[in-house]
DNA sequence: AATTAAAAATGTAAACATTATAAATTTAAT
DNA sequence: ATTAAATTTATAATGTTTACATTTTTAATT
């Protein structure tokens, strides 16, 4: 059942122990760019010996190994995302909720790099209000 | 001296006091995107009854009138920015520095919105490391 | 110039997410 | 069974940002 976690995890190089086949698989199942504190109390009432640290150590280290994508928009929230294919992400002012974006149709873009930076990864992300929140919002 | 911070604070529908003129004077010719922390010491020497919440204060409120951008990347610290023109920027993972940069050519980009999310404004950042850095990290 | 109301700035304390640390537990190898 | 390494845990600390209540300043009116 969590065999696609556990392939997940060992082809990022991530020993799938039971904590850390527990988060990737949430994260896994829920695409909804959770944040620590959102992923230990969806998984506490299972493991109840779960600690929160646990939770930000196993995110820290999945990250870093690139096996998620950190998100960080509003500063507040750090949040998660298992699928790690090139797409941009959007934030609601008001309810924060986080959707994902697709862009179509992006042309070859230049850049001129003067400072001679080695660029990692790139996030696009976009801020607004969601339908709902919209409506009871003075701008 | 102050002219342009104050026809910029003016334009923008904000009264220009002394600590925002001397905040806004500050951002325009300190493009280095500096942290609220920052202002605030570049700042005390010269005006010593400056209070740190008074700089979050008045960086919200230029925020929100749009007369400068917020910059979040590491979520660790707010960064500020008074050049509003687009351009991405780019963050060292180790030091920490922000620099700009500008991508050129562009396409025309479109977008499925199936939620019919209001788009506000768009933020383009990348991370890596500056060539100081990226020496003394193993990767 | 004195009075008053509104706006701006201040200091302190609190909130909050995240990290550091050290101890305890589990795992895996010998 | 023993041991070392890896993983997890609980607690405390860090550090940025916000809340709150007070004080000061500004600007308008008498």
């Amino acid at each position: 059942m969590n065999t696609e976690a556990k392939s997940r995890l060992l082809k990022f190089g991530v020993k799938p122990s039971l904590h850390r086949l527990a988060i990737m698989e949430y994260l896994m199942s829920n695409l909804i760019h959770p944040t620590a504190d959102h992923i230990y109390n969806s998984l506490f009432p299972f493991i109840p010996t779960l600690s929160k640290t646990t939770v930000y150590n196993i995110l820290k280290l999945f990250e870093e190994k690139k096996v998620i994508a950190a998100i960080v928009i509003d500063g507040k929230n750090t949040r998660y995302d298992a699928d790690i294919s090139q797409h941009a992400h959007f934030q609601c002012r008001k309810c924060g909720v986080v959707h994902d974006l697709r862009l179509n149709d992006m042309a070859p873009v230049t850049m001129d790099n003067p400072d001679n930076l080695i660029l990692d990864d790139c996030h696009i992300y976009f801020r607004g209000y969601c339908p709902d929140c919209v409506k009871s919002v003075s701008r």
